[in-house]
DNA sequence: TACTGATGATCAGTATGCTGACTATTTTTG
DNA sequence: CAAAAATAGTCAGCATACTGATCATCAGTA
């Protein structure tokens, strides 16, 4: 029977926790409490100001019952606006706030010093083949998740 | 500003979201209702019977305070007794049931088949590779989170 | 032996993620 | 155009994970 520590699910998992914990404390010896998950819609809507839920969702591979949570959050933290959509009144579109900017500006050496950090037991040509590897494995597979990533667009851009 | 997609953190969380969704499938269709969570710790009391949750903590890397709450649900599914040790009253002693070693039987293949999907992007070459990278990338972080992987033992067993 | 510190387990609170259901809209179709 | 299908968002409920706290017990030491 194979062991545990040798099926990619749980080295997958135990990278993922570590992730996290890197960085959290990066962040928070920045000076912010920001998560990962909150970090990246905060950076897409940056990006794509005016964006919907649903939309935000599928660029960063979210459910879209965990983006409501995770919007709710960067609004009350001040970060993000939501404000029902003009064109479609089911829609909520997000802008990022004044504060939001800063505050993802102010991360940003944070967020690259978590990602060096998470490749530094690798030398430098294994770094550049993980990261290859890690992503063709993950496009291989983007449709067997409940929320697989989107591309913005395909033809009708918004 | 680095885009989120090239992050080694983004990557990994949708490859653990991938995961845990084949495990789930491939687990449900062989007529189980098991986490992988639960699986890895229900597959390690196999193999250390009488362990405390504790030490099985260490060695699947969960946190301690996760560990309760993934073997009080084992106990309810009937695969795991939990009591308190003789030798120490502050510990709980887990032991795997017949009930729960005939579901660690049937759910194997499933697990099997997760690993294949898994990895089913890569080439045979890749694979190997990837999990080397995996698995040195993973080490050299472990003890960067709050449940780091501890091996049975090393020189001061207690 | 009494004290101190460490350890095992649990709990409260918070944040992802998931399933499944529901409402409000919009779009499609017959 | 009316009915059906699809979509956007939310909610309830459950399962990881984390922080930080508490209780009981054990181990080491003055």
């Amino acid at each position: 029977m194979q062991q545990i520590e040798e099926m990619p699910g749980h080295l997958i998992r135990r990278l993922q926790q570590i992730s996290v914990a890197i960085f959290h404390a990066e962040v928070g010896a920045a000076g912010f409490d920001l998560t990962s998950v909150q970090y990246a819609a905060l950076s897409k809507v940056n990006t794509h100001p005016g964006i919907d839920q649903a939309t935000l969702a599928g660029l960063i591979a979210y459910d879209r019952t965990t983006i409501t949570g995770v919007v709710d959050r960067l609004v009350q933290k001040g970060f993000l606006s939501r404000e029902v959509s003009e064109t479609d009144r089911r829609a909520r579109v997000l802008h990022i706030t004044d504060e939001g900017f800063a505050a993802l500006q102010k991360i940003q050496p944070a967020v690259l010093e978590t990602q060096k950090i998470m490749l530094s037991g690798l030398s430098e040509p294994e770094q550049k083949e993980f990261m290859r590897l890690l992503e063709k494995a993950t496009s291989a597979l983007n449709d067997l998740s409940r929320a697989p990533m989107k591309t913005a667009k395909s033809g009708a851009e918004k």
